[in-house]
DNA sequence: AAACTAAACGGACCACGGTCCGATTGGCCC
DNA sequence: GGGCCAATCGGACCGTGGTCCGTTTAGTTT
């Protein structure tokens, strides 16, 4: 886990899974190292188990098929475990996702540059974006079907950990910008909501859409011309 | 109705509620001059006390508590009926909404500059951002509640006459740009889940994130310094 | 005004997300 | 090994969104 706090506290008596509400853009903490802290034998195979056959249904019939019950029945498990392990739906689906997350968090971390450090902020910004619109573009389906509900789209972990990286970037690109408005605006632009109207509704090719990404970056980053 | 094809067909066996799927973001169509065409009167009245009902809900209880039975037995009326006359839930809370969002179009389309025609164009866009602010502040709950799932949610019609506005400003002020793409991102600064996370989450105050929009609008449409 | 028909009605019905709580069991201490 | 207890389990249970289809009724035609 790169990110913090995501799946992680010990679930006091039932459905708890607390985000750390409190949202502090400035610092990406990496937080939490081992994967499932002391997660019981049994639980912990259960939970695998769900994994395994959240991915199977998944792969087999389409992420709206995964429903809770057919995942339960699926691990031979009861519908009660699969909440107590995942909190709802959305984290069930979050946890499928989680694999890929925190590989492109560690390439964005410490891959090689532009993606990783070594590059000027503005490529690493350019080349960041470029690489969640590819990755969106497989998975797309499983992060629609994950997205939370509005009053918390914003605030999960792995949001938040990619919003502080491009608000780290932006910072040393434009430093007397608003940045975490800036950051946002950007995120917003690889928002798997919104990736999926411009290209399956839309029907813009892939190519338009990246340049999209690289022109917004371009303006946003753009000093006053005068005034 | 100022906005095309919006709660107006027939709906013909049961659950329709077609949304002209194909998106021609180019022309702002008007359409549907009055309202629910050609309902039958029994038909039009309990829409009538559907509404009354579903306002009334709300205002007691807090759109979150706005369930479709709940309205349906306020208003005397099956829950089939419900859902005939407005598809879902979100249809439901989108009809709530129906009335100030004609009024703002209205204001956009007629009203006194700069809202309305006759600023230059930038200036239109700033104001239009700033009273899209300032309706969401109110009604936000309304507007989360009445939110689509991902994959319809820029498709809906009031969504698509504002941005279909923005565009049109934009192609006056930056002809040379991805409008479409530059109006899609301006949009989104707009989006009620985005002024959620801003004001009630993050706790900025109201003139930081005007001050935001002002600025994006600045950069968006700078044309290249040089290059 | 009687007959006709398309539309609207309404509530039983279903599926799914989410909760509860009594039964079970893994891990630890003696 | 035996006993203890907290964590886990699991499936019955609930509320809500959404659907179906037999029944009723508004509006029209003759």
């Amino acid at each position: 886990m790169l990110y913090a706090g995501f799946m992680s506290a010990p679930l006091p008596p039932f459905p708890s899974h607390e985000e750390p509400s409190a949202d502090a853009p400035e610092l990406l903490q990496l937080g939490s190292p081992d994967d499932e802290p002391c997660l019981r034998a049994d639980a912990a195979r259960n939970r695998a188990r769900l994994l395994e056959a959240a991915g199977k249904l998944v792969a087999e019939h389409g992420a709206s098929c995964v429903t809770m019950e057919a995942v339960a029945a699926e691990a031979k498990v009861g519908k009660g475990t699969v909440f107590r392990r995942f909190g709802d739906r959305t984290g069930l689906l979050a946890a499928l996702l989680d694999h890929t997350e925190k590989k492109f968090q560690a390439a964005v971390i410490t891959g090689p540059a532009p993606l990783g450090p070594g590059a000027p902020p503005q490529e690493r910004l350019k080349a960041f974006g470029l690489a969640l619109l590819r990755r969106s573009a497989d998975e797309l389906d499983l992060q629609l079907a994950a997205e939370p509900s509005a009053e918390r789209r914003y605030s999960n972990a792995p949001r938040r950990f990619l919003r502080g990286h491009v608000l780290i970037l932006l910072r040393q690109i434009v430093p007397d910008a608003d940045c975490e408005l800036l950051a946002l605006t950007l995120m917003q632009y690889l928002d798997p909501s919104m990736i999926h109207y411009r290209t399956r509704i839309c029907g813009m090719p892939a190519d338009r859409v990246e340049a999209g990404w690289l022109d917004l970056v371009d303006r946003l980053t753009r000093t006053a011309p005068s005034a």
